[in-house]
DNA sequence: ATCGGCTATAGAGTATACTCTAGGTTAAGG
DNA sequence: CCTTAACCTAGAGTATACTCTATAGCCGAT
């Protein structure tokens, strides 16, 4: 029912450090302290590291963290704020996918143009125009056109 | 034929200071001078501007990019160790992509949650087992399990 | 009772990636 | 000719997110 620091700490893959800072950073006012000061874990509370984590490894910086997370200690006064900051992060880890499939596209080439390049034992193979191996995979758009 | 800082920062969505920066760190080595000192970028520098680009926008750490800039330099050498190096970068994507695809199911839940609440006036609504709204939908496995 | 291993705080140090300032040169336009 | 706006370098400053050190308290086991 209850955790320590460390025991959370390597449940998320993080070290105690790093849950020290985040608290020190405000991320963490719903953690119940013992009576000797140490932090006390509850299970709901990793309902919100879990978000918490989401939204950083989604590239949120950690002040913004924070204000979704006094948005939450505050109750339902603020639920429309959080709603529209949810959809709001959803969008942009809906963007950050889609640059991300572009950017798998030119490495998915890379490894193509590399393959070839390593079977004819130089890269002037891609430049002989007409060649047929390069005529068989087109350099893709993103190129120049990122 | 040849462009200034200038042209490739604003191409590129960045500032003149981190073409500079990067010039600084070594990630710029294929681009001409001129008698002036004055950068002069060739189309074909954007070949290896989106691919520095594409590594960085996908987490890669510029020491990193440098080293494949490096390899590339060096000529059909490294053919192997750059084909390696971008089979590892297209793993890491795509396991970031599933991260994100998890992300964004925890995401989509937090938006119907919020919403639900919101019509309602309260998070307790998501307190009541068995009530009609919340059955629609289970929290995802992301929670707790991420 | 004392040792090891956990907990705590405050604050210093590090890494990364910019971001800007200072001081100077160069090239085009009025 | 002179101003303006671009370019250059070196180096200082900033932001973010840790990461660690120093110092101290607490608690179970030998």
């Amino acid at each position: 029912m209850g955790y320590t620091v460390g025991q959370v700490a390597e449940r998320l893959g993080i070290t105690v450090y790093t849950l020290h800072y985040y608290d020190k950073e405000g991320l963490l006012p719903f953690v119940d302290r013992a009576a000797n000061g140490a932090r006390v874990f509850k299970d709901s509370d990793f309902r919100w590291l879990d978000i918490i984590m989401a939204l950083k490894n989604t590239g949120m910086p950690l002040k913004d963290i924070k204000q979704y997370v006094e948005w939450g200690m505050a109750g339902d006064s603020t639920l429309t704020q959080r709603f529209d900051y949810i959809k709001r992060q959803k969008k942009v880890v809906e963007n950050q996918m889609e640059k991300f499939k572009k950017y798998l596209e030119l490495l998915d080439y890379k490894q193509w143009y590399y393959e070839t390049a390593i079977e004819a034992g130089t890269t002037a193979i891609h430049k002989q125009t007409g060649n047929c191996r390069t005529a068989k995979r087109l350099v893709p758009e993103i190129y120049t056109a990122l």
